[in-house]
RNA sequence: GGCCCGUUCGUCUAUCGGCUAGGACGCCAGGUUUUCAUCCUGGUAAGAGGGGUUCGAUUCCCCUACGGGCUACCA
């Protein structure tokens, strides 16, 4: 019996998740179900400054929308919450206290203002400026001090942070699931703070904690993270802690240009960013979502999951039971992958035409209500019809609209290419045709029509394309046999009739 | 600037020393649809550069270039 694994997935409620986000969530599902593992959702709100209301909201809606809901998280006590690190507040201080006592840590006084001054000074003067070995004993804190004098500024109420001791002259030596082994020189790490002088611990420092308390067995979050590692790791042995192991993801860069993906790509592009619409809270303004452009989650997910992932088989078409069978993280990719919106369509239109067409009748009857249109024509017919030209459920009322509304104004293009001089007399003589057709259905007006044609000794086109035009208002659309079958024949001769008048 | 990670068609990627370097998106062409879209077929296009190691390197090592990340009392 090996022990059960657990995974997590930590954002901070700044604001809407992106869609790297919800990547990420997606590999920590993904292999928590392929080991029949945990999936927790843990909410890192320690910097209170930066907290945006509804967010964490957000982010469960999002995972509940692309079907990877968390088995433990807010809402989902399992006996390791509370899962948001504000209420885990008193928790940390005890970690921080048991590092300085064992000397892995030590109190620090000196402002932020005054460190800024200190990295001002050494860029200027081409040097860097690092908090550790190098330079701690010139600064004020707990090692550089006097315990007295430590202890007096600590009694007079001065603000103090808490800094993780990096160790001197060591070489870690690191190993990443995706990455490989890797060696890192401490001299060249800093004395990151682990606790704030506003009595709440940093991610570093809560991370490893909560980590440790919630028995994560595997710690798989986005590539930004790799340059912690090191003291993650660090502080893991430190506090006598088991390390999990760490898998860090490849980032998801701009489709175009240098960077990662961001907000304003998906404005400047015009392509969603964000799983689910948001509304910011200050400036109220609206950024789209996945949800909302009509995308499948399913879609979404099978889209995010190649992005930086492949099964190494030819197969693309994913559902989440698949995704969760094959996926492997030796077959994560180390590179960053630039967003790609014309794939993520494509996926879109894959699982738009295998969804049931039921679902698209349903949709399609929405939208008439929404219209306000009233109509007997048989809904499963037009679906049929236009479903497999069609990639977004908005797409259906583009697609069938003329169905339901005959066309009152006539593409000038179209007219001008299929609308001759002798085609009124023409179309009066089929309507005249179609008025003697008894049986409407698609076969006999096929046989019907393409026979006068034939008889006329006159081209398809001739007759197909005005016709067209006087039942659609264009030259596109599906099979005009079957519409004129769908719309009937009272409907038809007015549509022809209408035409000849206005053309 | 420093540190770390990375680098195969325009894009996402396959290849775990021996291939005409495969697939998908996009694009182009042809076919089906007497329209358009779909669909089908075909085409286009890649191993950043330079050194090694090896009988043989896209694959292993080094250097350079380029890309990305980190470098906050943010996560």
């Amino acid at each position: 019996m090996t022990t059960n694994i657990r995974v997590r997935f930590a954002p901070s409620p700044t604001g809407p998740l992106h869609i790297g986000g919800v990547r990420t969530a997606l590999f920590n599902y993904l292999f928590a179900k392929k080991h029949n593992g945990i999936f927790v959702l843990r909410i890192e709100d320690t910097d209170q400054n930066r907290y945006v209301e509804g967010a964490e909201n957000y982010i469960i809606e999002a995972l509940n929308w692309c079907k990877i809901p968390f088995d433990e998280g807010p809402g989902k006590e399992q006996g390791n919450g509370p899962y948001r690190q504000s209420e885990r507040k008193d928790l940390y201080k005890q970690y921080a206290d048991q590092l300085i006592v064992n000397g892995y840590a030590y109190y620090a006084f000196d402002s932020s203002e005054s460190l800024d001054q200190h990295r001002k000074d050494h860029e200027a003067k081409g040097k860097n400026f690092i908090y550790n070995w190098h330079n701690r004993q010139k600064l004020n804190n707990s090692l550089s001090l006097s315990e007295d004098d430590v202890l007096k500024r600590i009694n007079a109420g001065e603000k103090y942070v808490i800094r993780f001791k990096c160790p001197q002259d060591e070489i870690l030596h690191l190993t990443d699931e995706i990455r490989g082994d890797m060696k890192i020189d401490t001299n060249i790490l800093d004395d990151k703070i682990l606790f704030k002088s506003d009595g709440m611990p940093t991610y570093h420092l809560a991370n490893i904690v909560d980590d440790h308390l919630m028995k994560i067995t595997h710690v798989i979050r986005g590539e930004e993270w790799l340059p912690s590692m090191a003291l993650h790791v660090l502080l893991y042995k430190a506090l006598n802690w088991e390390t999990p192991s760490f898998a860090h993801l490849p980032l998801i860069l701009k489709p175009v240009g240098k960077g990662k993906l961001s907000k304003r790509d998906g404005d400047k592009m015009g392509f969603p960013v964000f799983p689910l619409q948001w509304t910011d809270p200050k400036t109220n303004e609206i950024a789209t979502g996945y949800r909302e452009d009509e995308y499948l989650p399913e879609a979404v997910i099978n889209m995010l999951a190649f992005l930086g992932w492949n099964p190494g088989t030819e197969q693309e078409l994913f559902s989440l039971e698949e995704l969760i069978a094959s996926f492997d993280l030796n077959k994560v990719n180390k590179a960053g992958a630039k967003f790609d919106p014309e794939k993520t369509k494509w996926f879109q239109q894959q699982y738009f035409q295998k969804t049931d067409t039921t679902i698209h009748v349903e949709q399609l009857e929405k939208i008439l209500t929404e219209k306000n249109i009233n109509s007997d024509l048989d809904l499963v017919q037009v679906v049929t019809m236009i479903k497999e030209r069609a990639v977004f459920f908005r797409d259906l009322w583009d697609l069938s609209s003329f169905f339901f509304i005959a066309p009152s104004t006539y593409d000038t293009k179209a007219s001008k290419k299929a609308w001759k001089e002798d085609t009124p007399v023409l179309m009066n003589e089929l309507a005249n045709i179609i008025t003697n057709i008894s049986d409407f259905s698609p076969e006999t007006l096929s046989e019907t029509i393409k026979g006068w044609i034939t008889v006329k000794e006159i081209s398809f086109g001739k007759i197909m394309m005005p016709l067209r035009i006087s039942l659609i208002g264009s030259l596109q659309g599906p099979d005009l046999f079957q519409i004129m079958s769908v719309i009937g024949k009272d409907e038809t001769i007015t549509r022809i009739e209408h035409c000849i008048q206005k053309l």
